[in-house]
DNA sequence: ATTAGCGTCCCATTATGTGAGACACAAACT
DNA sequence: AGTTTGTGTCTCACATAATGGGACGCTAAT
């Protein structure tokens, strides 16, 4: 019934519901609401997910995503050997710029932010660990969006994905020479300048050379 | 087939798959064995949920957890007030100690981790975001365990849940005095002596109340 | 050529999830 | 008091939706 071929319907239902209660807790009949599901079907998944620990409900009752989800979500997150040789590199440009720093691959027309430290300056989360960005905007978007050798060291962009904010973005390579992710400063104009590469730049591509030294990309000598 | 009652069986498989390769990448003929599925519905669930994108596949096509699995795990963290308000005194503690730091809540019978950070010293992860232990050893777990009111400022243990490894931990209460949490530190004994408390009790004392007042458990002042 | 192993896909079969509706309970009206 | 409207939970006859044996195409090893 509505759903994409060779789909499996209880596992669309079920992931309607992690993806309601992923923006907020809700109350049984708000997750009704939002999910379109029948009151009793909701209620089977909804349980059925918290016997797995995907869900947890707290005092009121109300269902939010359970612990499970956080052993996952490392797990994940370990996947990508990118994400771990990045750590350390992310922190030294991180305190080098003073502004959040995000590492970002892939993912079919999309990019994912796979790795991310917020500025010490603000408190907001600029990019969140996860999220999901379109290869359309973007500094990191164009780092990513298949230029096969006709990028530079580094790219920068300014309020071209968000307003008021701009970045810069530097490949990292593999041995071949293919882009397999961009490294990314990103923060308000105001502190970053309209031309943050000058500021930038140089750290953003140390950066990225140390992720591939750390990953084993590149022969750590010459 | 051997399910919890009221349990939806697809989501129980699918969760299996998921299980399976939380531990590590897998081909499909992998996942058959681990999971015990039957070839076909092993692939079937693999590929749906890879069109949900908790799953991925590498280029050899073995399946691994996808980045899905990323937004969804740092929702997951953020429904927990608690995580997020530690950030900074964790961070700190881990600083003052120089060991790995970890804050824990009840779940059931047992515990989880829902914030962590690693030692300075070890590449090691001691204890890794989202891990579930057990409620009957280690120090944090005797700070949960609902004594409930007979526990003093801090708790040690040393070599209780593992050998070769001691902890602290300091309980994080709310306005009302009940535990919610529990803060820890925990390394190597030959680091952390025989008497952990002595070197790290104040330290971790400090780190619990500031978590309080940033979540507002606490009066900011008195 | 032959075998062994892989991932993928089909489709008759029936086990499985479905969801309207009944139920218990609590709070807010009348 | 009673009634109404809102919860969350559970059941159960029904048919939809997941099942899995087996076929297919492929590559690599024999």
């Amino acid at each position: 019934m509505g759903n994409t071929v060779g789909g499996v319907g209880v596992l669309d239902k079920a992931i309607d519901v992690l993806t309601a209660l992923e923006v907020q807790p809700r109350s049984l009949s708000e997750l009704v609401v939002v999910t379109g599901l029948p009151r009793a079907t909701a209620h089977r998944l909804a349980t059925a997910l918290e016997q797995h620990g995907l869900v947890r409900r707290d005092t009121d009752g109300r269902f939010m995503l359970g612990t499970r989800l956080l052993s996952l979500g490392q797990a994940a997150a370990e996947t990508w050997p990118l994400a771990t040789a990045a750590s350390v590199p992310l922190a030294t440009l991180r305190d080098d710029t003073g502004e959040s720093v995000q590492l970002f691959v892939r993912d079919g027309d999309e990019r994912v932010c796979i790795a991310a430290l917020q500025s010490l300056h603000g408190l907001r989360t600029i990019v969140p660990l996860g999220a999901r960005l379109p290869l359309s905007a973007g500094s990191a978007a164009r780092v990513l969006a298949e230029g096969a050798g006709e990028i530079g060291e580094w790219v920068q962009s300014v309020g071209e994905r968000e307003a008021g904010v701009a970045s810069v973005s530097a490949p990292v390579r593999d041995s071949g020479g293919r882009i397999v992710a961009a490294v990314s400063v990103s923060g308000p104009i105001e502190r970053t300048t309209k031309q943050p590469g000058k500021r930038y730049g140089a750290f953003v591509v140390n950066a990225a050379r140390q992720i591939e030294v750390n990953a084993g990309l590149r022969g750590a000598g010459a």
